[in-house]
RNA sequence: GGGAGCGUGGCGGAAUUGGCAUACGCAGUGGACUUAAAAUCCACCGCCGCGAGGCUUGAGGGUUCGAGUCCCUCCGCUCCUACCA
């Protein structure tokens, strides 16, 4: 027998599998489809140890769901545009396309190492032009279906990228994703993805999506932030005072609180807050604070209780309910992007609000009051304002009474009530006011003022305005010959830059800006299903049968920015081939991209996240040299369940790599050979006092384990728990350890043979090398095929059950005994037994109740 | 402030529907083999106790014949989000 050597073994069947084209999937194959998608990678450098464990787990649905009969869809490619490639080759004085192509090559190469089962045919690489060409296609799409606009907006701009940034990829801390700079705000002229169009679907479609986990959902719905109100009518008065024909609308999830209104308050950028104030005395005060809101760093925002400071304007407006004269202010906690940028404040009934009136002595009129409160005897029924100034020391959210609130006096008040609807109505009778949706998501900034990015397909020309590139003169090239090391633009290339408007032919100017590579992962897992057409995106059937992916797998990182673009491109493309054509001629019929969603935990090491700049990487190729591929693999699916965090442990995966080498001893000592180590001392063991009753038991136990082995092992790879299924396996490689201990002339042959098999196919998702070697070389079923051709093995459950069971015997729920009975030993004898086992503890007491669990326990209360 | 999740041996973790807590592995201890070491094989390995026995899933309470699992209160940790009207 020859010595277990991961390195010849891998990288004899890979070549191999290379050779016969064992991973090419044919996409009209008869069986069912199955696509399993992981998340494909950025090309920023070598592959990691997070790689390893996404794209193991993926490997091992694929395989396992191909010995299963399905026709797999496991793809891979590269995430290739976008800016760490300019930086680097800034730093190596390199071009971003040559850093970026060696990259994936290293990638590529390292991938191919690991034995994933990808179909390399269908590689997608987004910064081919092949593949941005249609990213441009879909650009023009949208754009038909009204779901691109450019338009001045406040934005994040990132003073070290240079370049503007999606609300999705400004962090909490309002530091850039991707440098960490705090983020700054700019008024420009940009692209945008209307998102919002789609917001409630967003938000509805998540229900469909039970294959996700919750988590996930919630932080997108969050994010999609719904809230439900109304929009109220404010009538603005003008200098002395009288009321003009001009009003400002308030957006509030409280119309019920409408009477508590004591003041109105305006973002302090509210282009209304310049004019009104421009030239009088209060001018000076009112840009003070606009000027505190511009130089905000993102730690003083990040504080949602800091100090609010406000600005009276000298203006007021009419409250639409009681023609009361408010004043207005500005204040740094009005948002100019939320709602209207101005807001109806009601101290009693909202805290920011309360804490503002309280600082600048402004009335808190209580509207809200619950009938245990000790306002609620001196206000109940009293519509008339009477108390202007709560006793409370906060202000009230709950729902409670409504009064001071006019003829809606008594209503219940709250988030929602009865008061809030009522209230609604009265204003939309007047023409006051509606009922109202607002959302917090916005719509999403795709220009990027960078060079290595999908170029935007547009003309500027000034006869004709913005004008799309028309399909046919697709693609617009990115050039090659820009050098950024240089410090060279898109918008400096002249021959880029100057072209013909399409439109009426005159010069004009090219679009610089490029797409946020975003764009170009919210499609590739539509591309994969049909990576050449030469002529669409995809093809519209073939996606159909291969979409939604049936299991994403990725880093809960992506859990908004990502899952959410794509979940918006899927939907956008399904409207957008509608234009000009019947249902059927869709681009695609659904709206949901992922169905089953598996979000990855985190590789850490001494509970830190493994970074080069850390200095704390432990290199995946590092650990193959020294264990192999197999060992690896197994080892970081062992080591915790897939959505949990792992903290990395070497001395982990010397007991894998035990594991591994046992089985191929026990693999070659089940088929009769006599086990040798590299010095010729033999290994195997055999105890020659063991007797053919011994020989029977043991083989009686093997089968028995067989059975239930690979039962569980289908169980837990179903739910992903790739760690029992392994536990489940070494438990079988225990049993199997036990049984060749028998002289080998005791042995049952067929049993031996069975054994060793099972061992193989439950080992080849995992550790296909090594199953592939045990399969076709120890076994010597090469004449049978690829062990990853094989069909799971199946198990008969009655075969997995022993003939006697013990129980455990409790006395008031604990254990005091033991009985072994037959399997189907009938329950009057069960509890009789368990009664006399435990007889001595009871002292005769009389049991008032006998509980006997099936296979378990017998549970006798006194 | 809001939301989600977690807490089990020295360590990673198991317990799928409320039914024998600590599977499987790592580390550790003792032994066999060896001149020796490595490898391998065998045995032990939650805590207290010499023992019989008792205790144990962050703490406390509840429901139940029975709770790591369900409910309530508290403590601790992690992640997300945040002046969203």
């Amino acid at each position: 027998m020859l010595q277990y050597d991961p390195h010849a073994i891998e990288e004899k069947w890979q070549q191999v599998w290379e050779d016969t084209g064992a991973n090419l999937m044919h996409i009209d194959d008869e069986r069912p489809p199955y696509y399993v998608l992981e998340m494909f990678p950025y090309p920023s450098g070598d592959v990691h140890m997070g790689h390893v464990r996404n794209y193991s787990i993926g490997d091992v649905i694929s395989r396992y769901k191909r010995m299963q009969g399905y026709n797999v869809l496991h793809p891979i490619g590269w995430d290739s545009f976008g800016m760490p490639a300019e930086n680097a080759a800034i730093k190596e004085n390199s071009s971003p396309h040559t850093w970026t192509y060696q990259n994936i090559e290293r990638q590529r190469a390292s991938l191919k190492r690991l034995g994933f089962s990808y179909d390399w045919s269908r590689t997608v690489i987004t910064s081919d032009v092949d593949y941005y060409h249609w990213g441009q296609w879909i650009f023009l799409k949208f754009w038909e279906l009204g779901l691109v606009e450019r338009r001045s907006s406040p934005v994040n701009w990132c003073p070290d990228c240079n370049t503007v940034l999606a609300n999705e990829q400004v962090l909490g801390e309002g530091d850039c994703w991707r440098c960490k700079t705090s983020v700054e705000k700019r008024e420009l002229e940009q692209w945008f993805f209307k998102t919002t169009n789609y917001a409630e679907e967003l938000l509805e479609d998540l229900n469909e999506l039970t294959g996700w986990p919750e988590r996930v959902k919630q932080m997108q719905a969050n994010w999609i932030g719904k809230s439900i109100g109304a929009d109220v009518v404010f009538t603005l008065c003008d200098e002395t005072g009288e009321p003009t024909d001009e009003t400002i609308t308030v957006f509030t999830t409280r119309p019920d609180t409408l009477f508590g209104c004591s003041f109105f308050l305006l973002a302090p950028e509210h282009p209304l807050a310049e004019r009104i104030t421009k030239g009088t005395s209060y001018e000076a005060e009112v840009l003070k604070i606009k000027q505190l809101v511009e130089s905000a760093t993102a730690i003083e925002r990040e504080k949602a209780d800091r100090e609010k400071n406000g600005a009276f304007t000298g203006c007021y407006v009419i409250n639409p309910v009681n023609n009361e004269k408010l004043p207005i202010w500005v204040s740094d906690y009005v948002l100019m992007d939320y709602g209207t940028g101005a807001v109806m404040a009601v101290p009693s009934g909202d805290q920011r609000d309360f804490e503002f009136a309280q600082k600048y002595a402004l009335p808190i009129p209580p509207v809200i009051v619950r009938k245990d409160d000790e306002l609620y005897e001196q206000l109940a029924g009293v519509t008339e304002c009477k108390i202007s100034q709560v006793p409370w020391s906060e202000a009230y959210v709950g729902p409670g009474i409504m009064v001071q609130s006019g003829e809606f006096t008594g209503l219940p008040g709250g988030k929602d009530s009865e008061g809030s609807t009522a209230v609604i109505n009265w204003l939309a009778e007047r023409a006051l006011g509606k009922a109202s949706v607002n959302y917090r998501l916005r719509d999403w900034l795709i220009s990027r003022q960078r060079y290595w990015g999908n170029p935007i397909p547009a003309v500027h020309c000034s006869f004709c305005g913005i004008v799309p590139v028309p399909y046919e003169d697709l693609p617009v090239e990115l050039p090659m010959n820009i050098d950024v090391t240089a410090g060279e633009t898109l918008a400096g290339n002249a021959a880029f830059c100057e072209v013909d408007c399409p439109a009426c032919g005159k010069p004009a100017r090219r679009e610089t800006d490029t797409m946020d590579t975003f764009t170009c992962s919210s499609w590739y897992f539509l591309r994969y299903t049909d990576p050449h057409n030469p002529e669409l995106p995809f093809n519209s059937k073939t996606v159909d049968t291969w979409l939604p992916v049936d299991q994403y797998i990725g880093g809960i990182e992506h859990a908004i920015l990502h899952l959410l673009y794509s979940r918006f491109f899927t939907k956008g493309l399904r409207d957008a081939g509608l234009l000009g054509g019947a249902d059927a001629n869709r681009l695609l019929q659904r709206g949901e991209p992922f169905k089953n969603l598996l979000t990855q935990g985190m590789v850490k090491l001494n509970g830190e996240t493994m970074s080069k700049s850390k200095g704390n990487v432990v290199a995946p190729e590092d650990m193959i040299a020294r264990y192999g591929t197999d060992a690896l693999r197994v080892y970081i699916l062992f080591m915790a369940p897939p959505d949990k965090d792992l903290e990395w442990n070497q001395e982990g995966l010397e007991g894998i790599w035990r594991f591994l080498n046992r089985i191929w001893r026990s693999a070659s000592d089940l088929l009769g050979e006599l086990v040798v180590d590299s010095e010729n001392n033999v290994l195997s063991i055999y105890d020659t006092s063991l007797t053919t009753a011994d020989a029977t038991e043991r083989g009686k136990e093997l089968n028995r384990d067989i059975h239930r082995v690979i039962g569980k092992v289908k169980d837990d790879v179903e739910r992903f728990n790739f760690n029992t299924a392994i536990a489940a396996i070494m438990e079988l490689a225990n049993t199997v350890s036990t049984y060749i201990k028998l002289p080998v002339e005791l042995r049952n042959k067929e049993l031996c043979l069975r054994a060793a098999e099972t061992l193989a196919l439950l080992l080849a998702p995992m550790a296909p090398h090594f199953a592939e070697e045990l399969w076709c070389t120890v076994l010597g079923k090469a004449e049978q095929g690829s062990v990853h051709k094989q069909t799971w093995p199946t198990h008969d459950p009655s075969q997995a059950l022993t003939e006697t069971v013990e129980l455990a015997v409790q006395v008031n729920g604990k254990v005091k005994a033991r009985i072994t009975v037959a399997l189907d030993a009938p329950e009057d004898e069960i509890k009789a037994e368990a009664y006399a086992a435990v007889a001595a503890i009871v002292e005769a007491a009389e049991p008032k109740k006998i509980i006997v669990v099936g296979g378990k326990l017998v549970n006798i209360v006194v």
